[in-house]
DNA sequence: GCGGCTCTGTGAACGGGTTCACAGACGCAT
DNA sequence: ATGCGTCTGTGAACCCGTTCACAGAGCCGC
């Protein structure tokens, strides 16, 4: 589709841009894992979501801005940049294609909207309860989430040892088995009862 | 620019739509004043944003989508409302437009994304400082912003009595004059201090 | 000018969640 | 197997902000 397209490499753990970062270009991901997230300056996180294969990022800043997240790579990724001055004039050419971006962005706008609002009104063990249901699906193994309960605060927007109060409570109800870096979900209904708790 | 649009009118108080409708249409505020929110199902409020003449809203669920977001007149307004299919034909016949359109979508999401950074990373007081210049600027009736306690606590993301208390120490330091329905900013500096004390 | 409204001010009690401080537990490298 | 680093578990102290409960204060209509 864009043969403008620059294939780059990154490896486990390197940033390929931060918050702030004047950034002309998008990315699409070809093989690999990615991390998006925003930093508060004293170093605290909040992961708002992690890609993985066919999935783009960095659109925001394509029209004239900063960096409005971090983007960081959990697994070593192939990508494929594609820069500002070629999505223009794509976009400009087909329509259609146009009208595809406006709903990618519009996606992201209801997450992002999403997020604020869970984050505005809804207690931690209800936004772990979701968080772990939406990995659950996205990283796809199972009713297995791989992952440290470290990382999982930082995607709940909590400490590492409020989440792993709470999913003492869980596991003591057999609703969950929590092993070093992983999470397995045993009871998906209790789980989904919780995250729905304040939805009415 | 768009003949298709229709000119709807509304009472002050008066809800246009609620976050969870279809919504397959968009907005143009001619004149008066539109609050955006989004509302918790027991009550509570986070306002986003309030609109004024020449400003748009509501482009989010064009796209196959519920609204995110209540929309709700603060004052007798006179709206113009374009339908999605109009848009969407405008939109392919016009590229321009359309990356017009991409270029406010990323306003939206700029702006979205520094609200769920603030609210997750900065206290009461800093969000409350940011939130009396912005409302001041944008509102401009030149240091004097004319808002409740309790809807200025709805746009903050806390209580009317915390809001309160803030308000009180500032007024203690003469950085604000407090009065019913308005608070006039006295030491513009002060505030703005405030609001960057975390913003490194 | 007198009820009745809404808006503001403030203190006390409470609580969800964090911070702090360790104590295991697991896994990898040598 | 021995260590060492990272991840997990848990209790205690603490704190920001809310909730609760009133007490003024400004404003409107009658």
């Amino acid at each position: 589709m864009e043969a403008a397209a620059v294939r780059t490499t990154l490896r486990s753990g390197e940033v390929l841009f931060s918050q702030g970062d004047p950034g002309d270009s998008f990315y699409v991901i070809e093989h690999g894992e990615i991390e998006i997230s925003v930093l508060a300056n004293d170093g605290r996180k909040l992961a708002l979501d992690i890609l993985r294969d066919g999935e783009v990022f960095g659109e925001i800043a394509l029209f004239g801005g900063e960096r409005t997240a971090t983007a960081a790579a959990l697994a070593d990724c192939v990508l494929r940049q594609i820069r500002r001055a070629d999505v223009l004039a794509t976009l400009r050419r087909k329509p259609d294609l146009a009208l595809d971006f406006i709903e990618a962005l519009c996606d992201r706008l209801r997450s992002l909207s999403r997020k604020l609002e869970e984050r505005a009104f809804l207690p931690v063990p209800v936004r772990l309860a979701n968080r772990l249901l939406y990995l659950d699906a996205k990283l796809g193994a199972a009713g297995r989430v791989t992952v440290s309960q470290a990382d999982l605060a930082d995607f709940v927007g909590a400490t590492r040892e409020g989440v792993a109060k709470v999913l003492a409570v869980w596991r003591s109800r057999n609703w969950v088995a929590v092993s070093r870096g992983s999470i397995e979900i045993l009871e998906r209904a209790a789980l989904e009862r919780v995250g729905d708790a304040y939805r009415k």
